[in-house]
DNA sequence: TATGAATGAGCATTCATTCAT
DNA sequence: CATGAATGAATGCTCATTCAT
């Protein structure tokens, strides 16, 4: 199960090793408390080389969030096909989301907890790959509200902010996923499509939710 | 700006202001990084005084947690009426949950974000209030779905699952609302009203998004 | 068997109280593991009062090795008749001692024990105390000489020797006894003598055991 | 006069020369007066090598003390001739025990002082030891009785209470030799002889100590 | 007489980081 | 390429001691 012990490895498959290394007990203990002792032992590897190969804890943590950031990215893009319609685009998206955090609970607890958990630098690492993630879905709905034809157009702010509660929610949802024994990907997409699309759905036909204070008027 | 520095003080006093400091270097720092140092600067005593009244930094953090989930869920009660119809309830919850949220920044943080992070035994004191707030949502999904005469009625899982995505959505948006300049408590939960309410609506009446392999014979 | 706790008591009985606290915990910890805090909870008053009777940490420590040391020394002289003959006397006297070191462990405790373990200034005060025993030791063992009409006398500096054997044996066996159970005061007395008063006889009537380099010219 | 302070030493090499200093230091402060500082200094190293090698105060205290043991139980073994007769044997264990006590008196005050000063798990490690040292005199003791066709043999009891009582005198003549200047080992060795030898051959030969009460019938 | 409130100083322990080989 | 040896700088926690009432 552990690597096998082996010297004078090409320096690539080394980082890789300590990465993961890196990578799973900065995700079961976070940030502070991984230390780079532990990080080291389960490397197989001794404490000077870490530092030769990556610096120093902050840098290692950084290379940990972007290594899992992109894989997190290349796993949802590889899952969409531009071409289908905007909804089947999002239920592709989110079923890789889902399946890629709960292959990679360590990654993903690296990125959505410890590393917005911990300031700077590091939040802003994860942001920025988050930010994509939101455009995406931003495009998404953009797109579905033109295929509804509606006019005027959803405001942007609004969309924004549409995109953010759903990435929100996807996040919580891969977290209970993960905790929550029996619950597949296949089905947290499902719950989230389920609770989501229909009422965005709403919106870009022109029935929004209102206030109590607008009943009157609009409803 | 600082409260005056005066010596002397009733427990009772001292004690908030110590539990202030923390929440406050909790909040920013996480547990870990949080210094007993800094807190008791923070709340102008000596260290000896912080360990004299709360014991221990696991205690402190402890009793900061319980305080600020005692508030939330106060804050969210008090903001609701029981007579008012589902999605009015609904409504008003959110408004003071982000209300709230948007007021104690750092106990948001410490409920949120540093509790879960750190392991046992905080993030089950956290995972209690969640569940109050998980069921007073369910309860309120199942409410809706009865007054829609809805039938047969939406399955307990789904509702469970529900639930979770709009709680998950709410503490993510709560979040985003708290680092987006502009972003006011009303409009956070307006947000989340369209986005989720709209599609609870669709549920609970019948119609259901479903995944493409079940398109053909369902829709 | 706690005492009853009440205000307002004449200063000389809660300096007693303070002391009793004070010789169990040390006797029980140790001069350094035992705190201040234990000590006064245990006597049942607050901190400053112990400080405001007794000072310091190290003045009540050495009041407590001197109330001690006059006890142990009053039970010794309080059992021995000064008519006797000098084994009577002795007898009489350990039988003083076993006894009263069986009634006060801590107290024994703390002169045999602590005192003796944490270097100056507090050593210094069993010294005086243990000189005074070893002084009535030595004068019993020089008097049985000169009843033995032994001539020539026992060298001075060989009695001192004997005489701290004989103390040093008791004071083990005075541990020995109070840790093993079933061993009585008479009993411990009663092995010291067995074990010292034959050998003192031999070497009062001029018998002493030689070492083997010497055996050739005189055994 | 100190050891020259070089730097990169093999482990095993600082593993002594750190128990040294804690042996001086502990047999000189006690234990918990010993800080880990002191110790560290003394040793010419950092406190987080101590730490490294020898993991934390107790484990540190508690090695001493095996190192100790073991040394003061070698250094009587290999004074012992198991052929001679029981009174040279013993004569040639306390030479060797005195004249180890005096070479190393910091070590002996870590065994007999501090060990057993302070509680579990430290006094049981010494216990081991002193068990050693009290089964080897009372085999010479017994062996001494049969020697002289002692009928009926002296109960077990008496025996053990005896080898106590030996023991006892020894440890306590080793503090009293250490402490007084010009009292060379095999003086001590003598006068405990002398105390001790007489004493006990009278027991063998039916010659006991009889206390008062006994006296009409017995003696 | 008696105490609740408060602290300066110290201690065991840990950790990220660097040399010398 | 790889590591055993070593440390400066914190950090959680405790304690003897004092002050204001």
């Amino acid at each position: 199960m552990g690597a096998v012990k082996s010297k004078r490895m090409p320096r690539a498959v080394r980082e890789q090793q300590m990465m993961d290394a890196a990578v799973r007990t900065f995700g079961q203990r976070g940030y502070r408390a991984a230390s780079m002792d532990e990080i080291a032992e389960l490397a197989g590897v001794s404490k000077p080389l870490v530092y030769l190969y990556l610096n120093s804890k902050e840098e290692l943590f950084t290379a940990c969030i972007q290594r899992e950031a992109k894989a997190l990215v290349a796993a949802v893009r590889s899952g969409v096909e531009p071409e289908l319609p905007a909804d089947r685009q999002l239920w592709a998206g989110l079923r890789a989301f889902f399946t890629h955090t709960a292959k990679n609970p360590d990654g993903w607890a690296v990125l959505h907890r410890q590393a917005r958990t911990h300031g700077e630098p590091f939040a802003t690492e994860v942001m920025v790959m988050r930010d994509e993630i939101v455009a995406f879905v931003t495009g998404l709905i953009g797109a579905a509200a033109r295929e509804a034809h509606r006019d005027p157009a959803l405001p942007d702010r609004d969309v924004a902010g549409l995109a953010q509660a759903l990435v929100g929610a996807a996040e919580s949802l891969a977290g209970w996923a993960n905790d929550t024994p029996g619950v597949s990907a296949k089905e947290a997409a499902a719950t989230l499509m389920n609770f989501a699309w229909a009422g965005l759905e709403n919106l870009m036909h022109g029935r929004p939710w209102l206030p109590p204070s607008q009943l009157a008027g609009q409803r």
